[in-house]
DNA sequence: AGCCCATACCTTTCGGCTCAAGGTATCATA
DNA sequence: TATGATACCTTGAGCCGAAAGGTATGGGCT
């Protein structure tokens, strides 16, 4: 396997990077990678729980209940590992778009330099 | 359908920018996405090939048979419609990833300005 | 002549991710 | 008391891409 799906993992990215910054819960991450793109990327509740579950799952995510207003909700950290998973997820990331990037501004191809 | 999945469509993205450069084969641009990008993206066979096909079945492409040294090559060119379609996911591209690197790149979020 | 590899086309199968939708429960508000 | 917002979660379907397999010709090697 070349591109392990060469293009997926990026709600996981993003959920990684928001919980790096600060301690959140689901719900919570949800409006936040809405308001964080400007409605450009929207994931909804479908993606992000099993995102969140998977992770816990790794080791790379922990989570602890917290009681608000009656409310019970499960506020996620990032872990050791965790933050080693976002690195590479990270470089990962620049790594492919920026090849993107490369091939399609390219003016054609490897012109004759004079 | 808010993001149409959001991250597709990049194979059609790079195919139909090699083809607008210049005329060309299947199997050459399986061999030209490899090297452009340095390979970094490496799509099979199984990816290009229905592509190419789906593309002209909805007029973004034409092809036309040529024999070259008793083999049949395939060769495809861009249409008008097929730019149209080429502008619009280089700009949808383009705002997607603008938008994830904003997200990842952000500090931690909207920090009090002094 | 016989064999294998490279070229060149194509299809099928499988897995994984994402999305949409639905399901439960509590609290506030009208 | 009913509706909407908050907050958790799961299930179903769809689609895309990856891997593998299938056909056929030409060239090179022995």
């Amino acid at each position: 396997m070349v591109n392990p799906n060469f293009m997926n993992g990026v709600p996981e990215l993003l959920i990684l990077r928001l919980l790096e910054a600060q301690e959140m819960y689901g719900y919570e991450i949800v409006a936040a990678i809405r308001t964080k793109t400007a409605d450009a990327i929207s994931l909804g509740e479908g993606v992000v729980y099993p995102v969140l579950h998977a992770l816990e799952r790794e080791g790379a995510l922990k989570s602890r209940r917290k009681a608000v207003n009656g409310r019970t909700r499960v506020y996620y950290t990032v872990t050791r590992k965790g933050e080693t998973r976002l690195a590479g997820l990270v470089r990962q990331w620049t790594h492919i778009t920026d090849s993107v990037n490369r091939a399609i501004r390219e003016p054609s191809h490897a012109s004759v330099t004079i």
